[in-house]
RNA sequence: GGCACCGUAGCCAAGUGGUAAGGCAGAGGACUGCAAAUCCUUUAUUCGUCGGUUCGAUUCCGACCGGUGCCUCCA
C-alpha cells in the first residue's frame, strides 16, 4: 500500500500521516450543537470523518475517535427559557435523533460521544492552568477570559490578522469587559436565565458556564490525551473555534495540541452554505421521506472530494440514487454467482490497488468511485464470459468487500420482509404460469401490479429475480 | 476592505507539464415474447476569458470575468 497522506490545515499542504504511538489514531471530531437536529450539511462534515475513520481503519490502525456533543451554549439556554424546560430536557431528545440520523447515514459510531455538561469539572481544572499561567484574567463582568496578547502564536492556523477589523467584516456589538477585543470568554458568568434552567456551575470564579471553545479542549485532553493525532471538523471551525481551541491547550501543556488540522468543506444549496440562518437546510427525515437511501447520499458526498464544495441538487441526487442502484444490483450478482474467471480476478486486484492508492491520497474517494465502477464494469463482463474459477470469484467478492467496507454504498433493499417476499413469489409463479402458456398479456399485467407496489422484476435463464426499488 | 477556495461534456465530477477517469442523462446495437439487468458502440480536438513562460499547458505565472466560503454563532 503507499504511503497514507493527508492535508493538514496548519502547514496548508498535504503531508504523510502515521499515527504518534504507530498503532492507534486519537481522533477527536466537533460534534452538534444538540438543540436542534443535525442538517445536511451538518451530516456532509460527519460524513467525512466517517470516509477518514474506515479509511485509517483500512490502513491497519485503531481509531480511538471522541464526538462531543456541545448541550449547552446560548441556543440552547434561549430555546429552554422560552419553553421553561431545562436544557436536559431540550438536548435528551436531540441527542436520540442525531443518533437515529448517524446510524441511518451509515456513520460508524464513536467511542466516545462527551456531552459538555458532563465535562465541567475537567473544564474548569483547565481554566485553573490557564489563570496560574497567567493567561486567563477574570473581568469585571464575572467571565474569565483568554488574553490573546500573551500567546504569540495566536492565529497560526486561520492566519487571520487579528490586530485590525476591516471594512466588510461582521463585528460583535457587545465587548463587554474584555481588555482586548479579540479575548475570548473561557469561562461565562451566569446569568438569571442560565440559573433557570440548569445552564450554570459553581467555579472557583463563582457560578457560571463553560465557554465554548473550552468544551472541546477540556473533553479532547480528558479522554484522547494532550497530543491529538487528528482534529477534524468543518471549515467555519478554523476561526476562532479551533484557533482558540489550540491557544487555550497550549498554553495550558506546552505541547503542540493536535498534529494534523483536517477541515471539511460545506455543502451548499442553491449556490449558498446550508445553514439554519439561510433558510435553505434539508434534514435526514427529508432524505427518507423522498426516499433518498443512505447508500445514494454516501455516494453523492463522496462524488466529490472533501476539500471542495458541494452543491446538493436534485438532479445530482437523482444521479447518486441510480449510481448505487448499480451498485447494489452488481452487490447481489456477486453473491449468487458461482465462479469467475481470469478476467474477474484481474479486476479484483486492479480494484484493491486503484482504490487503496486514491483513499490514501488525502482521501480521494471520487477516485475511489471511479475504480469501484471500472471493476464493476470489468467484473459484469468477466461474468458474463462466464467461468469456472471459484477462487477468482472469491477474490472478486473479497475486493468489493473491502472497498465497501469503507464506501458503504450498497442500498438496502428490505427484501426480508417475508410477508412481502411470499406475496411477490406467488405473483412470480402466476407470471411464470402465464408465461408457459404465452399468456403474455397475463404476464404483462402481473408484472404491472408488482411495479405497482415497487417491485422490479429481471427474468433470467435460471429464473426471475425481483427486487425493491423504493 | 482582508484571507482563502472554485470555474473541466446536457448535469455531477477526478486528473496530469506531453496530449481529458468515473457516475447520471442521451443515441444506436446485442440479449429478451416485450421489458429489466448486463454487454458492445457512441457522446469534450477540449478543460471560464485574454496574455505570458515552455519544444509542449487544462495542468506553471499574470490580468480579467463569474461563483463560494471565512473574517460574529456556525459542520
Amino acid at each position: 500500500m503507499p504511503e497514507f497522506r493527508l492535508y493538514n490545515s496548519l502547514s496548508r499542504s498535504i503531508e504523510p500521516f502515521v499515527p504518534g504511538d504507530g498503532t492507534t489514531v486519537k481522533l477527536y471530531t466537533c460534534g452538534p450543537t444538540v438543540y436542534n437536529p443535525a442538517h445536511l450539511g451538518n451530516f456532509r462534515t460527519f460524513l467525512f470523518e466517517d470516509l477518514l475513520r474506515r479509511v485509517l481503519r483500512m490502513r491497519g490502525w485503531a481509531v480511538e475517535q471522541v464526538m462531543n456533543l456541545t448541550d449547552v451554549d446560548d441556543k440552547i439556554i434561549k430555546r429552554a427559557s422560552e419553553r421553561s424546560i431545562s436544557i436536559t430536557d431540550l438536548t435528551d431528545p436531540v441527542v436520540e435523533t442525531f443518533h437515529a440520523d448517524r446510524e441511518y447515514l451509515r456513520i460508524q459510531r464513536a467511542e466516545h460521544y462527551p456531552r459538555a455538561t458532563a465535562f465541567i469539572p475537567e473544564m474548569i481544572e483547565l481554566v485553573k492552568r490557564l489563570e496560574a499561567n497567567g493567561i486567563a484574567y477574570k473581568a469585571d463582568d464575572g467571565t474569565v477570559y483568554f488574553a490573546i496578547d500573551k500567546f504569540p502564536t495566536y492565529g497560526r492556523l486561520s492566519r487571520l490578522d487579528t490586530r485590525e477589523i476591516r471594512a466588510g467584516a461582521r463585528v460583535a456589538q457587545d465587548e463587554y469587559a474584555k481588555e482586548n477585543a479579540q479575548d475570548f470568554a473561557l469561562w461565562k458568568a451566569a446569568k438569571p436565565e442560565d440559573e433557570a434552567c440548569g445552564a450554570a456551575w459553581d467555579s472557583p470564579w463563582g457560578r457560571g458556564r463553560p465557554g465554548w471553545h473550552l468544551e472541546c479542549s477540556a473533553m479532547a485532553m480528558a479522554i484522547l490525551g494532550e497530543t491529538l493525532d487528528i482534529h477534524a471538523g468543518g471549515v467555519d471551525l478554523v476561526f476562532p473555534h479551533h484557533e482558540d481551541e489550540i491557544a487555550q491547550s497550549e498554553a495550558a501543556t506546552g505541547k503542540p495540541f493536535a498534529r494534523f488540522w483536517c477541515h471539511g468543506e460545506f455543502l451548499l444549496t442553491d449556490g449558498a452554505k446550508m445553514a439554519k440562518r439561510v433558510g435553505n437546510v434539508s434534514t435526514v427525515e427529508d432524505l427518507r421521506t423522498n426516499g433518498v437511501s443512505a447508500a445514494a447520499l454516501r455516494h453523492f458526498v463522496f462524488s466529490t472530494h472533501y476539500r471542495k464544495q458541494l452543491n446538493l441538487s436534485g438532479g445530482a441526487l437523482e444521479a447518486s440514487m441510480e449510481a448505487v442502484r448499480r451498485v447494489g444490483d452488481f452487490s447481489d450478482r456477486l453473491s449468487r454467482e458461482r465462479a469467475g474467471n481470469a478476467g474477474l480476478a484481474e479486476a479484483a486486484d486492479t480494484l484493491i490497488v486503484e482504490a487503496t492508492t486514491a483513499l490514501s491520497d488525502d482521501l480521494n474517494a471520487p477516485r475511489a468511485l471511479g475504480a469501484l465502477f471500472d471493476f464493476i464494469h470489468a467484473a459484469n463482463k468477466a461474468l458474463d464470459a462466464k467461468g469456472t474459477d471459484a477462487g477468482a470469484l472469491n477474490r472478486a467478492r473479497d475486493a468489493f468487500r473491502q472497498v465497501n467496507a469503507v464506501l458503504d454504498l450498497v442500498p438496502d433493499r428490505g427484501t426480508d420482509d417475508s410477508e412481502l417476499a411470499t406475496w411477490v413469489e406467488e405473483q412470480l409463479a402466476a407470471r411464470a404460469a402465464a408465461r408457459a402458456k404465452r399468456d403474455f398479456g397475463e404476464a404483462d399485467r402481473v408484472r404491472k401490479v408488482l411495479e405497482d407496489k415497487g417491485i422490479a422484476i429481471e427474468d433470467s435463464p435460471s429464473g426471475t429475480r425481483w427486487k425493491k426499488v423504493h
